[in-house]
DNA sequence: CTTCAAATATCATTGAGTGAGATTGATGGC
DNA sequence: GCCATCAATCTCACTCAATGATATTTGAAG
């Protein structure tokens, strides 16, 4: 492990369960010594992504700087702002936006349509990799042995059933949502909230991300699915001819 | 300058102007050799800081994820939630909170009113620090020794009449808004758009940033504004009573 | 398959990083 | 103001991680 991943591992500590942590903390749990811990925290504290605070330290400002950076010109969300705002309103729904990476799977914009709704998968929430369609509508469009290895590093995310059943069944009850296209999901991520997600693809064919319509189930119950549907893929579909297309040169 | 400082330095050369970037960009203008420049890059992107892009390299999931953790639960902004809210209703405006560290000051929270207003500084975005309500709210509650390290520092931000009148006069008329305990600025940051803003203080009394009220020009044309003023001052004093009561075991 | 750009590996060198222990600085209570 | 305590930094001997010139491999596109 070397100094640089060491000090940047200590960003990890920061959770819901510790927003504050004091150097003590700090060099305990990741058993630096106290000079080396001062050190590290000293030059996070520089960079701006830490900073002091009574009682400990906490995520710094330069973050929130950084996100505002990605918020407005981050070159995936610059090209795809448009059509999330056309889903936004054609669709009359709130649209949240999901990216993968590595392991992850990140609720990267949140477009609220007219009737703005709360979400609790917020933006930049960490997302279940299994449970609900943002990210259901990712994983059902990986490569077999991706979605494996995903499967075997993340069993605590699994069901006990899921579990039981083993890899092979899960995958084809992924199949399904990948021959449909989309993936529905009610209630599996916030109670009384329905999603209904597509994959976007990169340039070389990979799944990049998803989007999804999110909607009360009085809402969805009342809807028109498969023209919610069909918004849904032509902005998914616009999204990933962008994602295509583009070159560096394209952004202004 | 540590491997440590060189690494998180390349997250400074992102910015508006280039938020997507090649490691020749990066070993160029950092001046790093090859091997070291894409060594850093790869721990940034394996800590999730960057992440690889077409064209380029980006800032990272981690960013948005770590903003969420300050948005949900930096210790300031959840005990000072409460009463931003209370303010966005009570004064029935947008509302904008700021935070100084070190040498910047940063709008760290946005909290819309009853009619949603398009703010141009933003969450995150960098503010001027000379101009506009809210940073003067600040600037002006400084020793007099840290605002001539500013003054000095910083002389790009200020006008050319601000420069040739020299350090002494600006002290002088921050004085006064000093001496009224808040700030009004009309069309500094945002055209058409007007600022009351009041400091914020910490537990050792320096200020901590301030708090603004952010309205169209008709809006406060129209208002009262000893009313407004006042619930500003009943919204900063709240907050620093909460800074300064506080202990980290107040935090659920 | 070929070409080229992106990324990584090799390896000698050295100085930056490390941690045990000592020292200093800051704060709060009396 | 004094004292105690905690937070933060310094010293210094040692070592090994970091560095960069150069070579090699990998990946993508046509």
């Amino acid at each position: 492990m070397t100094g640089l991943s060491r000090m940047l591992s200590i960003l990890d500590l920061f959770g819901e369960a510790s927003p504050l942590l004091t150097v003590d903390d700090i060099i305990t749990r990741c058993n630096y010594s106290r000079p080396t811990g001062y050190r590290y925290v000293r030059e996070l504290v520089s960079a701006g992504l830490l900073v002091r605070a009574d009682g400990g330290y906490a995520l710094g400002p330069r973050i929130i700087e950084l996100d505002w950076l990605i918020r407005r010109h981050d070159p995936v969300l610059t090209r795809s702002r448009e059509a999330v705002r056309a889903l936004a309103r054609r669709a009359a729904c709130t649209v949240s936006q999901m990216g993968l990476y590595a392991d992850r799977i990140v609720t990267i914009h949140l477009e609220q349509g007219p009737e703005p709704l709360v979400v609790g998968f917020d933006r930049g929430r960490p997302m279940p990799l299994f449970r609900g369609a943002p990210s259901r509508a990712i994983t059902a469009f990986l490569p077999r042995p991706r979605l494996a290895r995903l499967f075997d590093r993340h069993r605590d995310e699994l069901t006990s059933a899921q579990r039981e059943r083993g890899f092979d069944h899960f995958h084809d009850e992924l199949q399904a949502s990948r021959k449909a296209g989309y993936v529905i999901s009610r209630g599996e991520l916030d109670p009384g909230k329905v999603g209904i997600a597509a994959p976007v693809f990169r340039h070389d064919r990979t799944v990049a991300g998803s989007l999804c319509l999110v909607m009360t189930e009085a809402r969805y119950e009342t809807a028109n699915a498969e023209a919610l549907v069909q918004r849904l893929l032509d902005a998914t579909a616009a999204i990933t001819a962008v994602l295509r297309s583009g070159r560096p040169a394209d952004l202004v």
